[in-house]
DNA sequence: CACGCGTGGGG
DNA sequence: TCCCCAAGCGT
């Protein structure tokens, strides 16, 4: 069992194979204790938390999910919500595009799944907001199906533990589908803990910057640790800027909306922003989203307050 | 398919 | 300080 030059699933030159076992069983004893994973928990309480932390940390949607779950603890509670309403309780969390389409999932489970989060992945992916990623979180932790789950931790996951390499390189869906989908046990309840396990690892140990490799339960079948733990090699990844763009301009504009009671003036929303065109681009970009609305005597609000 | 979409924290 | 990023989605 010392050994680690004989490797028995290693299949291609370089590559490894976590065992699910060794895997699943460190996730039993030190995954976080986070809300959304209480066996209590619905499919609505998890779909708001998968919907929640997309591109946001769990420090921050925490706290604003157990809001959501004590206001809204069924779909049709949050559908019967004013959009202004949601908009708010949505807080700072950043693109607030996705309370909108949780908003209208809301709707349509409640109308068309009789208020209960569908648990096939087809009936998920048909829903606003959700995509490949969330429709098999959605089936694989709130109902123990077997779906691979695939994010970017389960992508560095994979890229070092079994392709040997610093880090993943730009998605490629269906390579990245079948790495993991070739990882997962075969029966559902193992195969939905394997796929959280993995998420977690990537979260909490097999971190960007600095991987604690000595308390990875899986570093010794780990292809980049084998390798000596090369630098990642792929084409450098894109960076998003924020100071001066649209989105910053949109976010100072909504937030003059959260943190007001009602429909405020033009000269409100001009006073946070000095580049009258971008503003104006903004404010109509604004509009289209739904996100803003306008009332007659020309104020703007947020929408169904007006 | 590359890009735009918020926000705040850590190195 | 600045830069990078954190459980993606829709177009």
């Amino acid at each position: 069992m010392t050994s680690s030059e004989t490797n028995t699933t290693t299949s291609m030159p370089g590559t490894s194979a976590p065992d699910p076992a060794e895997l699943t069983a460190w996730f039993d004893a030190h995954a976080r204790d986070l809300p959304w994973r209480a066996p209590t928990t619905t499919g609505w309480g998890v779909l708001v938390s998968e919907t929640m932390l997309q591109q946001t940390p769990v420090r921050r949607v925490q706290p604003v999910w157990e809001e959501w779950m004590a206001r809204w603890p069924r779909p049709s509670d949050l559908a019967a919500a004013t959009q202004a309403e949601v908009l708010r309780a949505w807080g700072k969390l950043g693109y607030p595009r996705r309370a909108l389409r949780l908003h209208e999932a809301a709707s349509v489970i409640a109308t068309e799944h009789g208020d209960v989060v569908p648990a096939e992945v087809d009936a998920l992916l048909a829903l606003p907001g959700v995509g490949t990623y969330t429709a098999r979180a959605v089936a694989a932790f709130a109902y123990g199906r077997r779906a691979p789950v695939v994010d970017t931790n389960v992508r560095r996951v994979v890229a070092r533990a079994v392709h040997g390499a610093g880090d993943a390189g730009p998605p490629a869906p269906k390579r990245d589908l079948a790495d993991v989908e070739a990882l997962l046990p075969a029966d559902d309840a193992r195969a939905a803990k394997m796929s959280a396990a993995l998420m977690e690892l990537g979260q909490t140990v097999c971190t960007v910057r600095s991987p604690a490799c000595e308390a990875c339960p899986i570093s010794h079948d780990c292809a980049w640790q084998h390798a000596g733990r090369p630098a990642y090699a792929g084409p450098p990844k894109k960076v998003q800027r924020f100071a001066g763009t649209d989105r910053q301009v949109r976010g100072r504009l909504l937030d003059v909306l959260r943190g007001a009671d009602g429909p405020v003036t033009r000269e409100q929303l001009d006073a946070v922003w000095n580049d009258a065109g971008q503003r104006d681009q903004c404010l109509d970009s604004l509009l289209t989203d739904g996100l803003m609305e306008q009332t007659q005597d020309g104020r703007f609000a947020l929408p169904g307050e007006s």
